[in-house]
DNA sequence: AATGAATGAGTGTTCATTCAT
DNA sequence: TATGAATGAACACTCATTCAT
C-alpha cells in the first residue's frame, strides 16, 4: 500500500490508469455481477448487479457500456484465470498435468458460476481461449505419451468434457464442488488406455470450432 | 395396426372434425415451441412461438393457459418417452440395458433440445419422473450385477451423467447428437469396473434430492 | 298459458318470432348475464356468460351483436318492468303512489343488480325512459299536491334519488334489500314538506339531460 | 411562511433538486390519474395515465408498484383529507359539526371522483378510515344530543349515506358539486328529528362491516 | 465522476369478436 | 343453426439503456 517500488509510477502513459474509486467500483461490480448471476442466472436484472455492488446505475454503465460487456468481462477473467491454471499445470511431471488441470478448473468454476453459460460458447477473450487450448493440447499429449489417457482422444473431446462439466455445475447450483469433482474423476477414468475402444468417433474440428465461434446464446 | 374394418376410408371429411383442427394446432404448437426453445432458450418470446406454429396468441392461450405450461407439456411427454426407452432397456441382456437406455436417451433428448433446462430440475411429471428413476435403479444394479458398471456407482450418479449430457447438448445444439454419443461412451468407460477406485465420493442422497425438487431455474 | 283470447294468434307476421328454442336460449343468456354480471360487474367476460347460460359464444353473439347490445337488452327489459311499477303506482290513492312506486323499484332493482351501472346514464331504451319519466312526474305532482313532498321538488330530483339508490344497491350487493329501503325511507322523510327550506338549488333540467343523454361509461 | 432568512433565494440552482423532479413527477401522475379515472372509470389504462401525466411507462412504475397501487394512493389521500375535514368540523357548535361535513366532503368528493369507486369499500388506509369512523360517530352523537339527527340514527347510516353520496357523484361526473350538495341537503332533511318513524330498521353492524372489509371490487 | 430517475420497446396474458365446422 | 376454436389488439408490468442533475 505504501509506495513501494512496485508501484507504477503515475505518471505512466501507455494505458491511461483508472482513478482509484474508480477501479474499486469496477471490481465491486464485477464482485457483485459474479455473485447475482451465480444466484439468479444471467437473466438478472442490471439494476440487482448495481445494487449489490453499492453503486448506481450510470457508474456501471459508464465502466461497462452493456450488460453484455459487464457478462463478457466476466468471463475475461475467468479465462484468464483457466489459462493460468493451466500454465501451472505445465510444470506436473509424469503426464498428470491435464488431470490436476482439470480438477483445479472444476474447483475455480465452482467459484465462478455466475457467467458459465457464456464460458464456452461466446466469442468473448478469443485471443486468451486459443492460448489456452494450445496449452491444453500440450497437456493432452503429454498425458497420451505417457499412457494417461487413450490415444484417440483428441483436443475437441476436452471441449465436450468442459461442456459436460458446465452442465453438472449449473445443476449442481448451490452445493459444493463435490458433484464436478466425482464428474470429472470418472470422465479422467474413462478416457484412460483400454483394450475396448470408443464407439462412437470424436467430433470433427469443424464441428468443435463452429461452436467455439458460436453467437452468445441466452 | 392392419387395414381392420373398423378403419374409417381416408377420405369420409364430414365427421366431426372441429377437435382434430384443435388437436392439429396443439402439436403444431408444441412443435414450433420445441423448435424456438431450441434455437433461442426458454426464454424466447410466446409471440414468436406462436408465430413459427402460425396461429395468433389466443390460440396458444386457450390450449395452454401459460407459458410455463407449454413447457411443462414438452417436459412431460418427454420424460414419458425417456420412461419408455427405459422400460424397453429392462428386456436388453448381459446388464447391458443401462448403456443401450443411456444412448437411446442421449439421442432423443438431442432431437429435444427445447425443454432440456427444465427437464431434471423442474417438479414437472415428478410422477413419471420416480417411477424412471426406479427403473433406471434396477438396469444400474443389473449393471452392476453382470460386471459392467463398478459397485460404487449410485443412482446419484445417473443424475451426475444426466446434467453433464444436459451441458453436452446445450453447447452441441444446431449440430447432431454424435457430440453426446461421444460423451457417453466416454462416461461408460469411466463407470467400468476398474482397479483405481474412483477418488471422489458420490453425492449424497439429500444432496441430489435437493436439486431434483428445486424450482426452476431461469 | 293456454290459448286465452289474449295469446297472439301464431301467424302475426309484423314481428317475425324467434323459433322456440332460439327464445330459449335468448332467455337463458339474459338470465345468465344478469347472475354473471351482478356477481361480477359489467366488467365478466362474454364467455363467462355463454358458460352459466349453457351455450356457446357463437349462439350468444347471433342472438346479441355484442356485449354491448347484451348489457343495453337487460336495461331495456328492467326499464319496462320499472314503467309497469309506475303505472301500477298511479292507482294508489292519496298521493301515495310515488313512495309505494320508489320502494318497489328499490326491490326490484336489488334483484336485478346485473345492469344497474348502465341504467340512468345510457341512451338505451330512452323512449321507454321518457315514458317512465313521464308517469313518475304524474306521480311526484300528485303526491305534492297530496301534500307528501315538498313543493319544490322536481323530476330532476327524482333523478338524483334514484343515482343515490344505485351508489346504495352497489356498496351492498350480496346483501338484502333493507339497506336500499332504509335510505328510500330516509329520501323520503327528508322530501316531506316542512318549514326548513332545502339550502340547495335543483339541477337544471339541462344538467340533468346532459346526465341522461350521456354516452355509457365504463 | 414569511420571507424569513432560511428561506433560500429563488434563483439558486445547484442544490440538489433531484428529488424534486421525482416529487413532481410523482404529484403529476396522481393528478393524471384522478383525472383519467374521473373521466373513464379505474378500468383506463395505464399507459393512458401516463401519457396524461407526460412521462414514459417506466417513471409511472417506479413511483407506484402496481396500479393498484396508484390507485390506492388516491385513495388514502383523500380518506385522510376526510379525517381532516371531521377533525374540523369537530370544532362547530350546537351539533352542526356533521352537517358542514357532509357538505364538505361531498364538495371534496366531487372534485376527486376518480377514486371514489375504491373509497369505501376496499381495505385501503383501513386505519385512517377507522378513525374518520371514530370521528364521525362523534358528531354524529353531537348532532342527535342537539336534537338535530332522529336518536334512531345510527353510524351505519352514515355509511348509506355516503354509498348514496358516490352513486349521485358518478352519474354527475363532468358536472359541478350542486347535485350531491342538494342531494346531502334532502339526506339531513330526512334525518331531522321527526314524529314519522323511519318505516325500515337500520343495517346491522355485521353487515356494514362486512361491505367495509370487502374486496375492491371491478 | 456519480447518481438514480426517465425512457419505451418488449413480455406474458386476456377477451370481445369472428368464422370454420 | 349451434358450436367453440381462432384471432389479435390491448393490458399491466419489466428492464436494458440514457440522461438530467
Amino acid at each position: 500500500m505504501s509506495a513501494s517500488p512496485r508501484t507504477r509510477p503515475v505518471a505512466s502513459p501507455p494505458v491511461r490508469s483508472l482513478r482509484r474509486d474508480a477501479a474499486q467500483n469496477r471490481v465491486r461490480l464485477l464482485k457483485a455481477a459474479e455473485e447475482v448471476f451465480a444466484k439468479s442466472g444471467l437473466s438478472a436484472s442490471v439494476d440487482e448487479v448495481a445494487r449489490v455492488a453499492g453503486v448506481g446505475m450510470g457508474t456501471l454503465y459508464r465502466r461497462f457500456p452493456t450488460k453484455d460487456a459487464l457478462i463478457r468481462e466476466l468471463v475475461v477473467d475467468l479465462t484468464k484465470q483457466i489459462l493460468g491454471i493451466a500454465r501451472q499445470a505445465q510444470e506436473v511431471p509424469d503426464g498428470a498435468g491435464l488431470e490436476s488441470f482439470l480438477f483445479a478448473t472444476a474447483d475455480l468454476m465452482a467459484a465462478n458460476r455466475g457467467c458459465l453459460a457464456r464460458l464456452w460458447d461466446s466469442r468473448d477473450a478469443d485471443d486468451v481461449k486459443d492460448e489456452c487450448r494450445t496449452v491444453i493440447a500440450g497437456l493432452l499429449a503429454d498425458a497420451k505419451a505417457h499412457g494417461r489417457f487413450r490415444p484417440e482422444a483428441e483436443i475437441g473431446d476436452i471441449d465436450l468434457l468442459f461442456w459436460s462439466l458446465r452442465g453438472v455445475l449449473r445443476a449442481t447450483q448451490g452445493l459444493s464442488a463435490s458433484g464436478s469433482r466425482r464428474h470429472i474423476a470418472v470422465m479422467i477414468a474413462g478416457w484412460r488406455p483400454s483394450p475396448d475402444p470408443l464407439p462412437e468417433p470424436p467430433l470433427s474440428p469443424e464441428q468443435t470450432e463452429r461452436i467455439r465461434r458460436g453467437s452468445p446464446s441466452s
